[in-house]
RNA sequence: UGGGGCGUGGUCCAAUUGGUAGGACACUGCACUGUUAAUGCAGACGGUGGAGGUUCGAAUCCUCCCGCCCCAGCCA
């Protein structure tokens, strides 16, 4: 008996005997020579089969259909003329199901338009380059979650449902909870992570979040994933070190473990390999006059568009980090800057080449007079925030976090045009479907 | 939610100024012992997003509706 491998090691089994279990990518042949395209989740492998050698084996693959599964065994053998530098000598195959005749496998290895890869996202995640984004996204995901331990922070995760708005603004998913109740769908972790902190210091939550915004950007997803650390008695510069840190870790992870994956989506590895500490830094004050010098109209005050953060982010080979906006457009929760009270102590990261605002955090208020005023400038139901300005009444502490949007992470790591790639199953404004 | 664009066989696209809706790919068969999204030949399937209107005649022009894409706003 041949042993099982995967694609990924054949490399390391030239000569030998071995078994592969998985799908028939793609089948090219030459008169009585066939060259079986071999998947098996883990990459792709050319095989040859022979009437001549394997007439049993040559029959069972002739005519089988595109993505048909099976279990095929032969030798792999060195051969410069494979994709991949190795091929596989298939001497025996079991046909585990075939596709049938008249209901061909819809994705063909020929372009096809959005709207029908994402109808057929269930399928279309088996292509070599969607497959390779997936483990980028995973190697990304344990890097992150590597750089947090390490780091000292305890994962405490944060609730899904929430009784309402964690920042008022933004639009929610409703949902039912148990007999007349609404609940919320929860759009940040963070307010609870502050209440963690305050009971074990550092501590990080990582899962889905919800926005019901109305937002069709390549940029968007209704649902994606943050990552969100908290600290307590942390300040501003702590976060900006710390997340510059988490960031480059998880692209040099990347470039370091996934180069296979990479070179699949012809990224260029050069531009990830500068993303190294420290990230360059920009107060908003700065930003503003950077954006003027462009040409562009900004003025102090206002946030910045989609467009001024591909001006700022442009300037520079490695994520920019822009620190203290004005309080005005900035979140209820943000901690004045002493020194000049219209600002907040809060940063974005802006990822390079155009991806935009990968992350956001800062200072929050520790003030419980400061906080209950800003829950009431806002209109936010103070019930509901009763248990947030108790972290100010019993024992506030200066306390700082941020929260890292993944997909945009990884859409700028992988270089995607749009951030519906990198997740299984996006989420979209009208789509939910598969 | 505003602005712009696009809806044609399973897929990706053509169709001059309103005049018989077509090609490629995919699928099936045949040929070929080194193919790289193979190629060549043959075959079968099958479509103008929907409803009205203008016209002798509409994929094409008009109205409404539906769907999708891009941009902006909002945000990560």
């Amino acid at each position: 008996m041949a042993p099982i491998i995967s694609i990924e090691e054949a490399g390391r089994h030239s000569g030998e005997s071995v078994t592969l279990r998985g799908w028939l990518y793609n089948q090219r042949d030459a008169g009585k020579l066939l060259f079986p395209i071999f998947r098996d989740g883990t990459g792709i492998m050319q095989g040859v089969c022979s009437l001549k050698e394997s007439p049993a084996a040559y029959e069972a693959l002739k005519n089988l259909t595109q993505e048909s599964s099976c279990i095929v065994t032969g030798t792999v053998r060195p051969d410069a003329r494979a994709p991949g530098g190795h091929e596989l000598h298939v001497s025996e195959v079991q046909v585990v199901q075939r596709i049938a005749d008249g209901d061909p496998y819809p994705i063909q290895l020929k372009e096809h338009g959005t709207d029908f890869l994402l109808e057929n996202r269930h399928l279309w995640m088996r292509a070599p380059r969607q497959a390779a984004i997936l483990r980028i996204r995973a190697e990304a995901i344990h890097a992150a979650r590597n750089f947090m331990d390490s780091q000292g922070y305890t994962l405490t995760d944060s609730p899904m449902f929430t009784p309402s708005a964690c920042e008022g603004t933004t639009t929610l998913f409703e949902v039912s909870y148990i007999d007349d109740e609404k609940a919320y769908l929860t759009q940040s972790g963070q307010l609870y992570l502050e209440a963690t902190a305050a009971a074990l210091g550092k501590v990080y939550c990582f899962g889905p979040v919800f926005r019901a915004e109305k937002s069709k950007t390549r940029r968007h997803l209704t649902e994606f994933w943050m990552l969100e650390p908290e600290a307590a008695y942390a300040h501003l510069e702590d976060m900006m070190v710390l997340g510059e840190g988490l960031v480059s870790h998880m692209v040099q992870s990347v470039v370091k473990n996934r180069p296979r994956e990479l070179e699949t989506l012809s990224r260029d590895v050069t531009k990830l390999a500068a993303v190294v500490p420290p990230f360059p830094r920009m107060l908003y004050d700065d930003a503003v006059v950077t954006l003027q010098k462009n040409g562009k109209a900004a003025k102090w005050g206002d946030d910045f568009g989609g467009e001024d953060e591909t001006v700022l982010s442009s300037q520079f080979d490695r994520p920019v980090i822009i620190h203290r906006y004005p309080a005005s457009i900035k979140a209820f929760y943000m901690e004045p800057d002493p020194q000049r009270p219209e600002l907040a102590l809060g940063f974005d990261m802006l990822a390079p080449e155009g991806y935009g605002e990968i992350m956001g955090g800062g200072e929050r208020v520790s003030s419980y007079d400061l906080l209950l005023k800003r829950v009431r400038e806002h209109n936010l139901p103070e019930d509901a925030f009763k248990w947030y300005l108790d972290l100010r009444r019993y024992g506030s502490v200066p306390h700082a976090g941020f929260g890292l949007g993944l997909e945009r992470t990884i859409a700028w790591i992988c270089g995607t045009s749009h951030i519906r790639e990198v997740i299984p199953f996006p989420r979209l404004l009208y789509r939910i479907y598969p």
